[in-house]
DNA sequence: ATGAAAGCGCTAACAG
DNA sequence: CTGTTAGCGCTTTCAT
């Protein structure tokens, strides 16, 4: 451990070169890993530069014709816990590959509190020039970097997206996530089903449709209905209201994620009828929601941290072309919302 | 909505500066508000600039001895949502004072789970050189930020920290918050309570003398315990078997945060003891997990976003020297969980 | 193998 | 008021 010993500004490149009488291309050089630099000068420059205390400055160096390691993970937002699994899984696997990451929220809540873009974020990453992009969760507007998806190697994580240039969307197989949920519930011996969808996004349309399949594959038929919500509580009252007026109410409801199976459960619950009781409920997500004892929501746990390693993995695939799609295997967690008994 | 037609790279500032046929820094002084520009020179300027799409560049601007006004805000991390309001609201004050912000997290989730300073998070943003440094939330190494918290204007909010330089700490007042909260539970008729206090923060360590503070105020003397249990719930199981090993089960316990709360709750409701029936709970941060029916909890509501932009306002008043400690009033939301009836 | 020199995009004195 | 000239810290030809 040692100090630099210029108390004012941090030591520059032309310190270090001075430090070790040699010039500032050498110790660039060095520090680039350049291999035709002879072993002398080599020991000088790092020696020099662990004595000031030198770090380069990212700064000056993605300025200076872009660096090409440094990575940016772009975040939906900062409430989501889902994501922050996603990112340092992403963010591990860089990392192993040598390669530096920035993570900055793609997003921030206006005063009506809905998620906008954060331009002010948008604006430094793309001065700095990533050498690549992975976003994580849906982002409103996210059509917007349209500039930036085209120059960078972007791959999209827990989310969908149509653009053309991205190297690859990683997300939970929806298909196989509910189909063990139907399953789950036609073994229970329910035959009447529902589903409750988002706001519009891909990832709640895919769901969706996926949950049709599902419910056609296992035979409920006519049995199953779909009725849409947004993530508020409210709306989930809303649509379980909707649900029970027109007349029978399904047996069980599935829930396209977790925090709208819980407005679900609340909506039930406050209409007398109790879960599991009288009514299943499942979710999606296997946020730590689900866990808590007095919620315990059979959910479906999409596999996270595969999916921010994956994401991470097919950036750094992305000089062989295109990845294409990369759906992670989810896996049913049962607890108590799916017990009749 | 106009296109600039070079497809290749980003016009810069001499892009701009030829377009409009004046020079480099004149295009610079129009766009950093300089007042003695000619009304006809800054119109062609700024046309031009609008005909080619062209931005300036932070990075650059940021390298050249560096522009005042981008606030970083340093967030503790992507998992709680707390932070979002938090950060929202500072963004927004700093925003209408005319400060462009850079959010980012400050810590990420190593392989065991635990939050470690995220080291390329932090040497970007010190190159960026900010302006000013709001850091929200608790952050594990934050010492080790010395250099920068030395060099520019820091506020800390929802946190507390000893370093000397920082501007402002901005938190909720925990003493008239576990005032509210021991007030509440004496009028239930309350004899016996117990706090379970956190990990060792210092956050938890202000709401414990707090606790103790108002437990005495209110004339538990002795009747006041206090047990201590990291976040998970397994820890908060053995908290409460401890206290009900004790002998005696108070007859309410207020933990330090909801999520303790809820692991409280489970811990007691796993034992055959039922809240609110023979035990209260109460929580601390509001969170949305305390409003959910199941949950019920009865918490303190710290006033977050009042938290978000008396930080930003304590910083864009560091230039008229310490602020010290801002002590934000927060307010009881009685729940289920505290009404023995 | 090493150094000199020319930028990256911008700002900031400094002259005109 | 406006243009010229130096840099910010670093990378990268291009000579040597």
């Amino acid at each position: 451990m040692t100090e630099h010993s210029n108390p004012s500004k941090p030591p520059t490149i032309r310190d270090v070169a001075r430090e070790a009488g040699v010039s500032k291309s050498l110790v660039s050089l060095v520090f680039n890993g350049g291999e035709n630099v002879s072993e002398e000068r080599r020991k000088r420059v790092l020696h020099a530069a662990e004595l000031l205390g030198y770090r380069p400055n990212l700064v000056a160096q993605s300025l200076s014709a872009g660096r090409r390691d440094v990575v940016a993970i772009l975040v939906a937002n900062l409430h989501n816990p889902l994501f922050a699994e996603i990112v340092s899984a992403a963010k591990a696997r860089l990392v192993e590959a040598g390669q530096r990451t920035l993570i900055v929220s793609a997003q921030v809540d206006d005063d009506d509190g809905s998620a906008v873009l954060d331009r002010d974020n948008i604006a430094i990453l793309r001065d700095l020039r990533p050498s690549g992009l992975i976003a994580v969760g849906t982002i409103r507007g996210f059509a917007e970097l349209a500039d930036l998806t085209a120059t960078i190697p972007t791959v999209v994580a827990s989310a969908m997206d149509t653009t053309k240039d991205v190297v690859a969307v990683v997300r939970s197989d929806d298909n196989t996530g509910l189909d063990l949920v139907v399953a789950h519930l036609a073994e229970q011996g329910v035959e009447q089903i529902a589903f409750i969808g988002g706001d519009g996004s891909r990832v709640s349309a895919s769901r969706e449709a996926a949950f049709r399949a599902a419910a056609a594959r296992h035979g409920f038929g006519d049995n199953a209905r779909v009725e849409r919500a947004d993530f508020t509580e409210a709306d989930a009252r809303r649509a379980v209201a909707e649900l029970l007026t027109q007349g029978r109410l399904p047996q069980a409801i599935i829930a396209m994620n977790d925090l709208t199976a819980i407005g679900v459960i609340s909506a039930l619950e406050a209409a007398g009828v109790s879960v599991p009781g009288d009514c299943l409920v499942t979710g999606y997500d296997d946020t730590m929601l689900a866990a808590i004892p007095r919620i315990s929501l059979t959910s479906v746990d999409p596999d996270n941290r595969r999916i921010g390693s994956a994401a991470a993995e097919a950036l750094l695939a992305s000089a062989e072309g295109r990845v294409g799609e990369v759906l992670v295997t989810p896996r049913l967690v049962v607890r108590g919302s799916s017990h009749a008994a």
